[in-house]
DNA sequence: GTGTCAGCCGCAACTCGTTGCAATAGCAAA
DNA sequence: TTTGCTATTGCAACGAGTTGCGGCTGACAC
């Protein structure tokens, strides 16, 4: 009978990039553990970004054994694999962006506390500004921006 | 005789910000304490940047007994009265920027782990695009925006 | 000089994140 | 199925930063 739930290796292309996950960390020489498995599981359910914290809170529904070094051990991981991309939120508290798509970049006002996305375009104008001016390739998303957004000034 | 060390209280203009640090203190109707006397005077012979824990050592120089609450609270005191202001370096730590004069911005190269600065009219750029195109009014100094400089790319 | 009172200090406990180390357990080969 | 190597885990300890609380003390009034 046909097995409703093989992975990507079945010839066609991956559903999602999640589903290569296991294959690509064996790949490596490196390890499918059930602690993986958990964040991961975790992490497909989300989209967007997430703090640390709530992911260690997530996998400790789960598993309630998790501990929060295993958790960041295997965000590390999970960067170097371009599944997720760690930044820093206006607090300086870690922020992961799941499945970093698109340059982005994040803005937090300091007034109402709400955090707004830099476009594309907006961040290629300073992407741009800083390479023409100071020949710097920034990465945007890394950190969030302050300031006050137009409802907060004036 | 006409004393060597009197200070702005005279009539005439303070010498330094600093030296009107007591006096606006006690205005607001808070206290001079020694701990905060030994934080301003660390602060006083520093320019540019420190990070807090730079801070909490050298006041511990000075005074074996500073503890990190009380720097970290007049750290925040010190930054209501514009003396200081907080941002955070490429890793989310406690950044201070003593007597923040012009806006200005940071840059950490994550090839060669330097830092450099946005130029006053190079930060104009992106805080104008973020003005127009947004409604934002950003304050670039609050991050330290990560990349690569012109010696590690490409 | 003395008293009063609220602002401040230091402590202890906590959160978030990192690291070294001994023990466990994937996974591939036999 | 068993063996063996080593990646990974969990623990414990640490560094950075925050917070609540009881006691201390600066600053003002008398």
């Amino acid at each position: 009978m046909p097995q409703p739930e093989t992975n990507a290796s079945a010839g066609e292309a991956a559903v999602s990039p999640w589903d290569g996950a296991a294959d690509r960390i064996r790949a490596g020489g490196l390890r499918w553990t059930p602690q993986r498995r958990t964040l991961v599981e975790v992490l497909r359910e989300r989209e967007g970004h997430v703090t640390a914290t709530e992911l260690i809170a997530r996998c400790r529904e789960r598993d309630q054994t998790t501990t929060p070094s295993t958790v960041y051990r295997t965000l590390d991981l999970l960067e170097d694999l371009g599944l997720v991309k760690h930044g820093h939120g206006h607090d300086g508290r870690e922020e992961y962006h799941i499945l970093p798509q698109q340059v982005h970049g994040h803005l937090y006002c300091v007034g109402c506390g709400m955090t707004w996305e830099i476009r594309p375009e907006t961040a290629a104008v300073i992407v741009d500004a800083l390479a023409s001016q100071l020949g710097f390739d920034v990465d945007l998303s890394h950190v969030t921006i302050s300031g006050r957004c137009a409802g907060c000034h004036g």
